[in-house]
DNA sequence: TCGCTGAGTGAATAATTGCTCATATGGGCG
DNA sequence: CGCCCATATGAGCAATTATTCACTCAGCGA
């Protein structure tokens, strides 16, 4: 990722190879004559340039179907912000469906040329929102996490949404140095009064605007398959009426943060309900409808990013 | 293009196909079957898509060489703005590579919420400018020529630049009812001081920023391409040392407007050097390297979207 | 009504692309 | 010093995509 010269250059060459196939509608043997090279190399740098993220493709143009859920989602659930991207059909990975929505989204704020505080929740979701957004000089803004990244095996790399953003836009950013779950009440309280959590703490509850994921509570809890909570707990929380996840603090079908052991010990911000800055959910597939619906019910999100199978079964049960 | 149904819906699956093509990196047939229809037509679809712009590819990387030639021309000419966008090699038409660039500048401008005033000029390089950034609603902005879109030949559809942008962006926009080119000093007065022709004049002289054409001065005038002056006034002009043009008012190779009668019968707003707000040239090729470099040195222009090639020429002849 | 035009369609086919495999290269490490 | 692993390369081939062609059909003016 990061040895000094010859990957540069290489990704360079991408680039460019890329450049050529996709604007300049080259076919890879001329691009191969242009880059002096082979059409097998010139086939890899291209591949290499989508596959790094180098290329981006976005869709200019509204399809009615989707505007049509957007409008209806907005009014249903009285979101400020609501974007649908066209589904990719069954089997594909729904988080990657709307991750182009979701940076275009995102980016909407970070051309805003006064300062403005971001903060971020985790996810695969954000994940792929992270690695589809276009670089840009934006170190006006300030990038907060709203969890703890510290993990329970001490790996902490899974989690690195935030680093990822502000390294491509130059601006400082403020992990949550505490424990995503913390194992005592009075662990939470040590770590929650550092004085340093404590200044990341107040930064990320105020917040301009908040991106976050939204896990589900079914088997496939992305709490359980990342080894935050185990099986039994999970069983526990859904007994409690757990319909949904949002930075790690569980709430019920009404988008009411739930009672229980298990979220006092969480590490790091609670998203309040009725937020007037714009608390945006970026999350798709059709495990998390049930959550995604609480959480707009509870007025947790005010804005949503999904995908149109998503959108759509949002509705109907509703 | 406007009749109303069947091609709204062809567009809306044309871009469903592009989507599930370049997002979903799903193949023809999987294509075909999730839209149930032929492979054939989902080729066709896709093509579509991208022929009709629904599809945008944006690189995103800086490639270091066009950097390097960002920051020499920004040194070099003391620009406000400057992007080089990575050539497409010999034969292809520079205009078509440099449009996602300066579509992503435009963008930069739209953007911002408080209501600006953007004023366009003509040319190939801005209509594949206007063809290529994303429509989004930006009715916060007023968009205003700089030119007559009067045509001696009385058609008009060659220079509607700007109604093709104010759409996309459901702003208003405000043409300038005058010739391109007018006949008699005397015809010009009299457009000039016309109560609605002064209201616009006056909005583009004080446009917040401005996007602007560079002609070449060659045997290969737009000018004298597109019939607005015969090849004799050419050869007037470039024995008075003419170097370029700009809105059709020709400069010469210090970037000061020349003295000629035929400058004083251009209808529209003259760019006046040293401006401080932004005035951005659209212009690649190696026809317009000297026009280019002439508009930079009278500081007419303080931006410019190039490409590669082009951007090297004007600084190794400088 | 008829014939024309222009857009759209499927089939066939040519061109292009992506993948696999066998092989080379080169730095790290015992 | 030599081995090994990771990575890059070119060839060949299978899959995918673009284009061409012959045909259909709706719209439209004579």
């Amino acid at each position: 990722m990061n040895r000094p010269d010859p990957d540069i250059s290489l990704q360079d060459e991408a680039a460019r190879a890329g450049w050529l196939y996709y604007v300049g509608g080259m076919t890879q043997d001329q691009i191969a004559a242009e880059l002096g090279t082979s059409r097998q190399r010139a086939q890899r740098l291209v591949s290499r340039a989508i596959s790094e993220g180098l290329i981006h493709v976005r869709l200019n143009h509204h399809i009615a179907s989707c505007l049509a859920l957007e409008s209806d989602l907005t009014r249903r659930f009285g979101l400020t912000r609501c974007r649908v991207a066209p589904g990719l059909g069954l089997g594909a990975d729904p988080s990657r469906a709307i991750a182009p929505t979701a940076a275009t989204e995102l980016e909407r704020y970070l051309r805003m040329p006064d300062s403005k505080v971001i903060a971020f929740g985790t996810g695969r979701a954000l994940r792929a929102m992270a690695e589809q957004f276009a670089p840009t000089d934006a170190r006006q803004h300030r990038i907060v996490s709203l969890l703890g990244n510290i993990a329970p095996d001490g790996s902490a790399t899974l989690y690195d949404v935030i680093s990822r953003i502000a390294e491509k836009l130059k601006a400082p950013y403020y992990p949550m140095p505490v424990p995503v779950i913390c194992d005592t009440a009075e662990e939470r309280e040590f770590f929650m009064h550092l004085r340093p959590v404590q200044a990341v703490y107040n930064l990320a509850r105020r917040a301009d605007v908040t991106f976050v994921g939204v896990g589900q509570m079914s088997a496939d809890a992305p709490l359980v398959v990342d080894g935050f909570v185990t099986p039994e707990v999970l069983a526990e929380l859904q007994a409690a009426g757990a319909a949904g996840e949002i930075g790690s603090w569980v709430y019920d079908e009404q988008g009411r943060y739930i009672d229980s052991p298990r979220n006092a010990l969480v590490g790091g911000v609670r998203v309040e309900p009725g937020q007037s800055q714009p608390v945006i959910a970026i999350a798709a597939g059709p495990s998390k409808v049930r959550a995604i619906r609480a959480a707009m019910i509870g007025r947790i999100v005010n804005g949503l990013v999904t995908d149109e199978a998503t959108a759509e079964a949002i509705l109907s049960d509703a």
